[in-house]
DNA sequence: CTAAATTTGTTTCATATGTAACAATCAAAA
DNA sequence: TTTTGATTGTTACATATGAAACAAATTTAG
């Protein structure tokens, strides 16, 4: 028998296409809000959205909370604290380390935008329609579940 | 009352955020394959996978199946020709039309890499569990019907 | 205690990306 | 017909990305 298949493979309805597919739609959505409304880039959004969740983190724990590889928190970092989003405060036992945290500013930004974004999720899930969001939370969860173990 | 809520936003539970990890976390799981397997990029992989799935395409046509910015494709094709995977051909009635198709070593690699994707695909199945599984995939196609409008 | 190994975060460098400008060609309008 | 306006695909340029090298600090081994 033959090695190798004749029928093609349909991309529109391969999971790892699909899967790319939808969250750039999504991501490029949302991404709206945090640049118009902020100026932000991603990886300023999600490090703002994490120092938000947590309050006061290391780089490395931003970098694990948000799936973010290392060079882009510390670029991200820089960014938020030029704009006196956040401080940073050097570890008293291990010189190494740098707390990160919201200044006042970047608190009253985090707020705004994730009120935002608690909006835009909403209007997705109506123009999903319970079911589906939730299906696809349920799918979304299983592949973390499953393949979330990775360094990234 | 309050504009803003104190409520923090729960990154790992915000769908723009769970969406784009988990299509992070299969991309690059099924990247391996056309990396190791053929030293494909992303781009590439994707221009091959659909002229083998279409046949004959101009690069635009590539571009609105497989949602590839036109410089993405237009280096992917560059980069496939190279390899003479593929073969462009001028259009008789409009010249600034490319027929693109793959030659039959394109057509062997495509079946190749086709076969090995369906079996990743089948692993991940495996993986999540039918039931995970279909819902994923109905919950991606409800974004694509609500959200798929868009040019890209 | 000293040396080797590890951790933390930054920077360098090469690559990947998309916007915008572009050349070539064709279509539509005047 | 001329000329104005799209369309197709490529290229130039500026930005974004990550691997690797790195400095500084700490930890572990011997």
């Amino acid at each position: 028998m033959d090695k190798t298949d004749k029928t093609p493979l349909a991309l529109e309805a391969f999971l790892p296409y699909t899967l790319s597919r939808a969250a750039e739609l999504v991501s490029r959505r949302f991404a709206t809000i945090y640049k118009d409304h902020a100026g932000l880039t991603r990886p300023e959004w999600r490090t703002l959205a994490t120092l938000g969740q947590y309050g006061t983190l290391t780089a490395t724990l931003i970098g694990a909370h948000s799936s973010m590889h290392k060079t882009k928190v510390s670029r991200a970092v820089q960014s938020l604290e030029e704009r006196k989003w956040l401080r940073r405060s050097t570890d008293e036992n291990d010189r190494r380390i740098e707390h990160l945290e919201l200044t006042r500013e970047g608190e009253r930004n985090y707020r705004k935008l994730a009120e935002l974004a608690r909006a835009f999720e909403a209007g997705l899930k109506d123009m999903l329609g319970e079911e589906s969001f939730s299906e696809l939370n349920r799918g979304l969860a299983a592949v973390e579940r499953q393949l979330g173990t990775d360094v990234f």
